[in-house]
DNA sequence: TTGCGGGCAATACGTTTGTATAGACTCCTG
DNA sequence: CAGGAGTCTATACAAACGTATTGCCCGCAA
């Protein structure tokens, strides 16, 4: 997983993933069958832990609180940097939680605001936004001086994606809850 | 460009290049040296481009012109998409036109807020949210159901990502000049 | 003890890749 | 008209790649 993420699914070699693993080549063969079955078995395991953390997250109104954040921080980052380089390199899998978490917006949106406004564009882009921090978290990183995936640098992240989201698209008691979960966290520290 | 923007650099071939443009593989070689040479000249010549546009439009002030957005939709498109690629590639050239746009946004968001806001922070997020649309425009286009870079995709995602993003960050003059450009394309159809 | 299935490594094979080399053709210049 | 520089193709080659094959070793059931 972390060489697909780093280095994308074509340039990632077997030999490469086995040195990576302190194994023979001919094991992961054994195991996977074939490069493309491997990334799938990557796909499943990483999008469907995702899809229970989001659950867990959102419909479980679990965003404020600390030990969920400190969870998902500990576990969470190989997993969104894979997740970015799926969508990337066109994983099906990934396009379809793509569309899911667009979905779920839209609808979030739609319930939120009953005007005619485009709804699914706005979470389209809102999608788009979000999962383009988690892609482009390299630069993200050097620009900010800190790893994202610190505590600090997704400190800063997340706060400054608060500021700068109109708080209405996140619904008001999402954007609170986020909130809080974030001043909580700081003042751990 | 085309090529190293769809597949990325590692899973395009010179073959495939010198086929796409219809001449032998030596020939792509007897031009551009090796792979590696051929992928800094795309850097330069894209980043270069897109510098140019971007001192034109927002430096000259012509983000309200028809003539320049007609424009930049009709050439930009490609040149995108190859950023966005670049960015994920890891392209030195393109991890430094990113810091400048950070660096750039930093001091516009300096200029119109004087406290002492972690700006950093902001103009990075901004920055990714932004470039993060271009290296997903294939996601945002299936979701949006429209080519993200045909004239109506290109109008809603605009407006959507006005909806979405505070005013004041942008700048109130930015904002307007924006919006206004927008609403006149749109006028046109 | 025997047999056997699964985890694992070593080797081999055909393909693809980047790149080097050599030659053909065109066009311009002296 | 001779010739040389530049454009382009064809062929060749070594390396790297995905994958198939083979066999070793160990635990376990009969």
């Amino acid at each position: 997983m972390a060489l697909f993420a780093e280095q994308g699914i074509k340039a990632t070699t077997i030999r490469g993933i086995a040195e990576a693993a302190k194994v023979s080549p001919g094991l992961v063969q054994h195991h996977f069958g074939t490069k493309e079955e491997l990334r799938q078995a990557c796909d499943e395991y990483v999008l469907s832990y995702l899809r229970e953390q989001i659950t867990v997250g959102v419909t479980g109104h679990n965003l404020d609180k600390p030990e969920f954040i400190e969870n998902v921080h500990r576990t969470a980052p190989p997993l969104m940097k894979y997740l970015g380089r799926a969508l990337v390199d066109g994983s099906p899998a990934a396009a379809a939680m793509f569309d899911e978490l667009v979905s779920v917006t839209e609808e979030h949106l739609a319930q939120g605001d009953r005007s005619e406004a485009d709804h699914r564009a706005r979470a389209t882009v809102l999608t788009a936004m979000k999962l383009g921090i988690t892609v482009l978290h390299e630069h993200v990183s050097r620009a900010l001086g800190t790893d994202l995936y610190a505590p600090q640098g997704a400190l800063r992240a997340g706060k400054a994606q608060l500021d700068l989201i109109r708080p209405d698209f996140l619904g008001r008691e999402l954007f609170d809850q986020a909130r809080t979960g974030l001043e909580k966290v700081e003042g751990q520290r």
